[in-house]
DNA sequence: GCCGTTTTCGGCCCGACTGTTTTCAGTCG
């Protein structure tokens, strides 16, 4: 008998749904797999208690057959048809349904008519001109689907920051485990500390005893696919999900100076470089030097302090101005996630999040929560199952009742109301007027002009009960696009109506950007960092959110979310 | 495959958009 977490047997119910799609068999049959895999996703007992005691199919979404599967996964230690299925099908048709404008229809379609197997195929294929002949497509399609392709190879490579910070940590605990013989020192450095949002290599920076023994440590490693190259100073290798792991190995003494040389963008440490001539040192990777000789340095800070620099925080070392700005004494006294006192766009099962509303609230009271705000979908997002007025009242009586029962957090009466593809809301004034927050987003029409959507969303603003404006660019990060959108046009009228910008904290999103959010708020707009919660877990997205905002300079009082209740209630009453 | 019954099979979150067609299937959110 093995064992599966809740997630794992999410996952390959996940697989074989979409396996069965691209196998061409009923649609219907897949989206039951598909909701089965949700339903265990979001279960709070564990599956295997439910193997065990033989009522799988009190999990509502789980039938005979589907629990049937679930057992003899449990029993096998894999599951018989999901490796059916894989043995049939080529494994890269997976990864065809990466494309946007292919699903799995197209991707059986093109199987079975032209033995497209992968990406590659289809690129080979498309360049011939093969594809438009095919029925349903055309030259159209086949210009899109290109330029689909290219764009997937160009992030095929590149990992959401969550997901390298998450193999990160798995590398770090690999390490805790092990006596300092092999391992004395190691930390994140690179594009991962610096907080981007998506990351092509994960670097550490690794003092070790016995270098011989930490290869075979790293070559042992169960998520280490393989070692791609070895130096005395340097392992290269790669992670089963095909991202480049570097370790960087290094002296003792040469700690800090390595850290802060792989650290910081190029640019960024020649700027160092040059202040450190200056002042008749060398810096290098290795450290600063006086006279040929390696100064004693124990930290990155003290290297900033003989420079005459304050520390600079990784999220700033982007050669954006932070040196000139700490030369200066103008480095921003950057945002913490610490002075965030409540999460303002959080979903609940009423629409499309996994938990009830109390659940929600439990979880952000853990988090030391001043406040709160419930912000499901409005009426005309159908598939997120958007609240008609009927629900949106029943959910405003219900969170009085929360309300009454947990009198240490103020929970919000909001709502995440749809911009639709015509520039109106989705509720009348009237309606808005009664919550205490209104988000306003965009969920349609994403392939609209630049100025119907600048349009759209400007005339949203106007409106008074709209507070603020969320995942203002509307991409989904490495997958799809920012719709098209003069940003500085937004920017400009949010200062003038004072409405604020959301980051949107979701790892898929980071939505508005650095760049944006530090240009917003040099226009005096106010940001509020939102997690966008569809699960109790994502509540802890918010230090993403906030990386975000310290990677665009904002302070404290940049952003809405630091403010107290009782100054959040004065914005908002005067907004 | 699951569910909810008008218990034995029909419907399955739904509507907009797109590119293909010339009335619709596939994709997306």
């Amino acid at each position: 008998m093995s064992d599966f977490t809740n997630k794992g047997i999410a996952r390959i119910l996940k697989q074989l749904a979409v396996l069965l799609e691209i196998n061409g068999e009923n649609k219907y049959k897949a989206r039951a797999y598909r909701n089965a895999s949700r339903r265990i996703m979001d279960l709070d007992e564990d599956i295997s208690d439910y193997v065990s005691s033989e009522n799988l199919q009190d999990i509502d979404g789980i039938g005979e057959g589907i629990a049937e599967t679930i057992k003899d996964t449990f029993k096998n230690g894999f599951c018989p048809p999901l490796e059916e299925l894989k043995s049939a099908l080529p494994s890269g048709l997976l990864e065809l349904l990466e494309l946007p404008g292919l699903g799995p229809s197209s991707a059986h379609q093109l199987f079975e008519e032209l033995k497209i197997e992968d990406i590659e195929g289809l690129r080979k294929a498309l360049k011939a001109g093969k594809i438009r002949n095919l029925k349903g497509f055309g030259a159209r399609r086949e210009e899109k689907l290109l330029s689909s392709v290219e764009n997937y190879e160009k992030y095929r490579n590149v990992i959401l920051l969550s997901d390298a910070q998450s193999q990160a940590e798995e590398i770090l605990i690999g390490f805790q485990s092990k006596d300092d013989l092999e391992c004395r020192e190691i930390k994140i450095a690179g594009s991962t500390r610096r907080w981007e949002s998506l990351i092509e290599k994960i670097d550490f920076i690794v003092v070790t005893g016995e270098s011989g023994q930490f290869f075979e440590l790293i070559a042992g490693m169960e998520f280490i696919d393989k070692i791609l190259n070895q130096t005395e100073d340097k392992i290269t290798a790669v992670s089963e999900s095909g991202v480049e792991i570097n370790f960087w190995i290094v002296k003792e003494e040469h700690f800090p100076g390595a850290l802060i040389y792989h650290t910081g963008i190029e640019e960024h440490f020649n700027k160092l470089r040059e202040i450190a001539a200056e002042k008749d040192y060398q810096l290098n990777k290795y450290g600063l030097m006086q006279d040929s000789e390696l100064l004693a340095i124990e930290s990155e800070e003290e290297i900033y302090g003989k420079l005459g620099l304050p520390y600079i925080i990784p999220e700033l070392r982007e050669d954006r101005g932070e040196i000139e700005a700490a030369l200066s004494g103008n480095l921003p006294d950057s945002i913490g996630l610490t002075d965030i006192r409540g999460d303002l766009h959080i979903h609940s099962r009423l629409s499309d999040g996994a938990h009830a509303i109390e659940e929600m609230v439990l979880t952000a009271r853990e988090k030391g929560y001043e406040y709160m705000a419930v912000t499901d979908h409005s009426r005309s997002l159908k598939i997120a199952h958007g609240l008609s007025l009927a629900q949106l009242k029943a959910e405003g009586k219900l969170i009085d009742e929360l309300q009454e029962k947990y009198g240490d957090i103020k929970i919000l009466k909001g709502i995440e109301v749809d911009i639709l593809s015509d520039g109106r809301l989705d509720y009348e004034d009237e309606i808005l007027s009664e919550l205490d927050l209104v988000i306003a987003s965009i969920h349609t029409g994403f392939r609209q002009s630049i100025e119907q959507i600048t349009a759209r969303i400007t005339r949203a603003m106007q409106n008074p009960h709209v507070d603020i404006i969320a995942h203002p660019q509307g991409r989904l990060l490495g997958r799809r696009k920012s719709y098209q959108v003069d940003l500085e046009k937004i920017i400009k009228k949010a200062a003038a109506t004072g409405t604020c910008l959301e980051i949107n904290a979701s790892p898929f999103r980071l939505d508005l950007d650095d760049i944006n959010v530090r240009e917003a708020a040099r226009e005096g707009v106010k940001i509020v960092i939102n997690t966008d919660a569809h699960h109790s877990d994502e509540l802890n997205d918010m230090k993403l959110g906030v990386s975000v905002a310290q990677r665009g300079w904002l302070e404290k009082d940049d952003v809405l979310n630091t403010m107290s209740y009782k100054q959040l209630c004065d914005y908002l009453g005067s907004g």
